[in-house]
DNA sequence: CTTGACATCCAAAACGTTTTGGATTATAAT
DNA sequence: ATTATAATCCAAAACGTTTTGGATGTCAAG
């Protein structure tokens, strides 16, 4: 049986109220007691019991993020890296982390309501929105306090951090075309996710800039897993005329992509260049190494858990919104054109 | 402001006890009452506090994962198959999913200590376990309900399932012999593992079985990150007599082997076998095609998750301990000796 | 010796549920 | 008309904290 506060104020014949005070560091307990009590909490071994003092307070002192997984089986280090970052920052600054997975859709919407209205947690965390992100129209509207990575279409106003998916394109068609490569193929993210829009939009400005065409049969949609990228990869290489490069909507598609044109018996890197976007930790030790959009991954996850938790003890935030530059990080996947 | 037990008593002029009895489908109020309860209830939104049932009860319904991460950028796809495992688990039965992460240590039996002792939820998940098992022989000191993906050496009872990794490893050694490999590698997972005790003595059975010898300059431990992958294939294969095979902890670390052999304008399947532990999803699609030993991840995170939960609902289980048998599948990235 | 001013302590209420142990009313059996 | 029985309802306690609003005692100043 746990030791409670009733246990120790018997122990040490004060009253329930004091001991609590008196671990709360209030001022109106002598310090000859407060020393008692400490001890004694220390040597009994106490600790508050978190769901009475939830019941008591307002405060949760805890944060939820649901998982958008596509499929019983996910595999998607972009995730494993976000969980990492708001996993130590929540555990860093003393709150707990309730996780859910499901997939998107109506299902999603109903764990956003369990959340919410089930009162579980003080705010949550979002990743992966959507133009249209119905999530963020649900707690928006129901003023609960969210913090995002990546904005939507939607007319909301709420805080996030962003990294500039069409600056990041620029980056990459700079690149390419500065290669020679005219025929270049997109492996594009899921059209309903919002950093697809961004990115399209930075797509298609560059290549008009360089006056290079948008071919349509070069364009297609992938779901993010490596597997796709291995199918759209080795559709896009047995067209009649294939493109010379192919830039992907994260690095787990190029290596798809990487390994449908190593199956063809091409080299990567000479025969055609991949690009990703995300630089995830395999990336540097692919072979070849990826040349890819490196997005602070990490960092953002540990930067919008410590937004949300300021916006939660009512602390100013420096910025509301941050939109990051994203960096190329140059590596052996990307060559000249022949 | 959210609708209270008590502000649906009110509007139906009933007692909160037949209110709440009501909802919980006792059989001591009237199917009218029940039926103008349900109807308000619904139409005004009624959501029960999950705080206030915690206090009350005894359940928390929600279980505890903590993850072991390595450093603070994670990205281990067996890690992401394991939380949706648990995720889908745990959110299908209408469980709360807690999860910290945390690196192995001191630290890291805080973490439990807060779990357990701050009653935050009614039982944990642990993976990789570890061949002194701190946490296990924590929990269980503390009678605190624990499944485990694996095993330990402590003499300690708890409800498991594990790979039957020295099986796994007789797979691999068989299939390496058979192609003619004698010069034999082995990336091994970190020692403190007990996954790695058991490979290894799956690994010395088998090569004395076919009296190849164990060359200690061939054994390695790893990390099970890509990056240690790639160093410790370099390192073998800049040997003065380097393998001719190569096994891997992980399907990770065996990539990293590929990309180090590649690197140095070897092909993989041909002039180096390499095989990797697992069969995350990425390996299927990598060039050349993995050969790996399956463990079926996901389908064991689900498994452990629902013995928790049957043990935390004094459910029987149809089996405590379960030793499931990997399987070998054969790839490309293996392949005869030249 | 009284009066404030402090310092120190505590009883009771509150958070929102569920459970306990009846109370009340209607119905059936004598 | 009683009395048992069943059906339906509810007041109060309980879960373990924190907060509210004093109560008590001590000490210095008047």
């Amino acid at each position: 049986m746990p030791i409670r506060l009733k246990d120790l104020a018997a122990e040490l014949n004060l009253s329930v109220t004091t001991v609590s005070r008196a671990l709360a560091d209030y001022d109106d307990v002598s310090p000859r007691t407060r020393q008692r009590v400490r001890q004694a909490a220390e040597a009994m071994g106490y600790v508050p019991d978190i769901t009475a003092q939830r019941l008591q307070g307002q405060r949760k002192n805890a944060l939820g993020f649901i998982i958008p997984t596509f499929g019983p089986r996910f595999s998607d280090p972009f995730f494993s890296e976000i969980l990492a970052g708001i996993g130590n920052e929540t555990g860093r600054q003393g709150y707990d982390l309730l996780i859910s997975t499901v997939a998107p859709g109506p299902q999603e919407l109903e764990v956003y309501h369990r959340y919410v209205f089930g009162r579980r947690v003080d705010g949550l965390l979002a990743v992966r929105t959507r133009r249209q992100d119905q999530r963020l129209a649900f707690l928006i509207e129901n003023n609960f306090p969210v913090v995002a990575f990546g904005r939507t279409e939607l007319p909301l106003s709420f805080p996030w951090i962003d990294v500039d998916g069409a600056h990041g394109l620029h980056l990459v068609v700079d690149h390419l075309v500065q290669l020679g490569h005219r025929r270049i193929a997109y492996a594009r993210p899921p059209e309903e996710l919002m950093f697809d829009a961004e990115r399209w939009r930075g797509f298609e400005d560059a290549l008009a800039h360089y006056g290079v065409p948008i071919v349509a049969d070069l364009i297609r949609h992938g779901d993010l897993t490596q597997a796709s990228g291995f199918r759209l990869g080795g559709d896009l290489l047995d067209l009649a005329e294939p493109p010379t490069a192919v830039i992907s909507g994260n690095d787990l598609m190029a290596l798809g992509v990487m390994a449908a044109a190593q199956g063809r018996g091409m080299e990567v890197g000479r025969d055609l260049s991949v690009i990703g976007f995300d630089d995830v930790t395999s990336s540097e030790h692919a072979h070849p190494p990826l040349t890819t959009v490196r997005q602070p991954i990490y960092h953002i996850a540990t930067t919008i858990t410590d937004m949300l938790i300021k916006i939660l003890k009512d602390e100013p935030l420096q910025e509301r919104q941050r939109l990051v530059a994203p960096e190329l990080v140059l590596r052996e996947s990307t060559g000249p054109l022949l």
